[in-house]
DNA sequence: AAACAGTTTTGCACCACAAGACTAT
DNA sequence: GCATAGTCTTGTGGTGCAAAACTGT
């Protein structure tokens, strides 16, 4: 499937891959395996003379480098595919579509002493230089990533310090957006996250593929994970779950990019809204923020390893890139009641208008009326 | 290939006011 | 510390407009 779907784009296979990881060992050729006694990635000929070296060296287990993204060791061997994917771009390609779900797919086993026989498919004029098997790890994802994360990728070798300025905010970025939807979501998401239409005959089409899955009842705009996932959260995760959730509600709708703030035209029963009584309940133990900030940055600074090693730099990036991948872009209602009053207030030209005395005067009369009908005061609850 | 005009897409400010947050007493 | 009153801040959506992007000549 890989190589049928990916011919025709022409984009990143064609000529030097300049995106791909480079050889830990040389700094010039693509790498081929991911050691992980030395944790390092080495091409084919480093890995060759590396290991050859000697006894110890030669029983050093490699794996195959992912041959979607070429950056992160590889955990899974797609018989249909032919191809040894890591974890994320396993999880990406095979989540695309129902055929993709039914392929065979192994946990990959360690390259074996140094007989070294190239991957089934070859990396670069494989499925992956034929066209985008995945979207977003692009070149721009790529310059990204090592920005933020590689403390010297080849690309910025001169400024080896660059990756790391910002310490362990670096890491609180990482977690600022995480996606709590089921995989199989992501597919849409990944469609339509950066068209930002605002356009009523657009929005039918994005809400058909964007709109989170509901399992929760009311007003509750908070995504619930699906069961699996949630089961396997960790402490860790779940923080990092707080924080985004705390971040989102208070700012990103907003001012993240991309934001579509007119994108979503629907009902307060068509969509997810944040109950106002619940937004105390999403932090637990995290006190209120001073007013007008946002408190993610509080409290004892994140401890940053001045120096990381490779492995740990590859899970960073893949988490930055998992979590880049699967950004949501939905507007998340805080106040349900809010909107409710918002769509049915009087507009002039789409702004808001004073409501006229006669307006005025019909609410009064309805809330009196409700009130004689039912006995006692209602308080809006939408 | 460059320049230009016309068209389409995108991003954002604007508005009023209820509700919540905050401050003072 | 608690209660109350007053003030300030926030969030909400449809429209119009400007800028950017795109398309055709």
């Amino acid at each position: 499937m890989l190589k049928e779907e990916t011919n025709g784009g022409g984009g990143k296979g064609t000529g030097a891959n300049t995106w791909a990881r480079v050889c830990d060992t040389c700094r010039a050729a693509a790498c081929t395996v991911y050691c992980r006694a030395d944790s390092a990635y080495l091409c084919t000929a480093c890995d060759a003379r590396v290991h050859a070296a000697n006894r110890v060296a030669s029983r050093h287990e490699r794996v195959w480098v992912c041959e979607a993204c070429e950056r992160a060791p590889a955990a899974f061997l797609c018989k249909a595919d032919a191809a040894s994917l890591c974890t994320a771009c396993d999880a990406d390609i095979h989540s695309a579509n129902p055929l993709a779900r039914r392929h065979h797919r192994v946990p990959i086993l360690p390259i074996s002493g140094s007989s070294h026989v190239p991957p089934a498919t070859d990396p670069v004029d494989g499925f992956l230089g034929q066209d985008d098997v995945d979207e977003t790890i692009d070149e721009e994802d790529e310059d990204e990533a090592a920005s933020w994360l590689l403390i010297n990728p080849v690309k910025n070798s001169n400024n080896q310090s660059n990756g790391f300025l910002f310490g362990g905010e670096v890491d609180e970025y990482l977690d600022l957006v995480e996606n709590y939807d089921c995989p199989d979501q992501n597919q849409f998401n990944d469609q339509y996250s950066h068209h930002h239409h605002h356009h009523h005959h657009q929005q039918a089409q994005q809400q058909l593929f964007s709109v989170p899955q509901k399992s929760y009842g009311g007003d509750s705009v908070v995504p619930v994970q699906c069961g699996e996932a949630k089961a396997q959260l960790h402490h860790h995760q779940q923080q990092d779950f707080q924080l985004g959730l705390e971040f989102e509600s208070s700012k990103a709708a907003y001012s993240y990019p991309g934001s579509i703030s007119h994108s979503v035209s629907v009902s307060s029963m068509d969509v997810g809204v944040v109950p106002e009584s619940s937004m105390s309940d999403i932090s637990i133990s995290h006190s209120r923020p001073p007013k007008g900030t946002i408190d993610l940055f509080s409290g004892p600074p994140l401890q940053m390893p001045a120096q990381l090693t490779p492995l740990d730099r590859e899970a960073r990036v893949l988490r930055y890139r998992e979590k880049k991948k699967t950004r949501k872009f939905e507007k998340t209602i805080r106040y349900a009641s809010r909107k409710a009053y918002a769509e049915t207030r009087p507009r002039i030209k789409g702004r808001f208008a004073k409501r006229t005395d006669v307006e005025v005067e019909v609410d009064q009369m309805f809330s009196t009326t409700l009130m004689a009908e039912t006995g006692y005061g209602v308080v809006p609850s939408f």
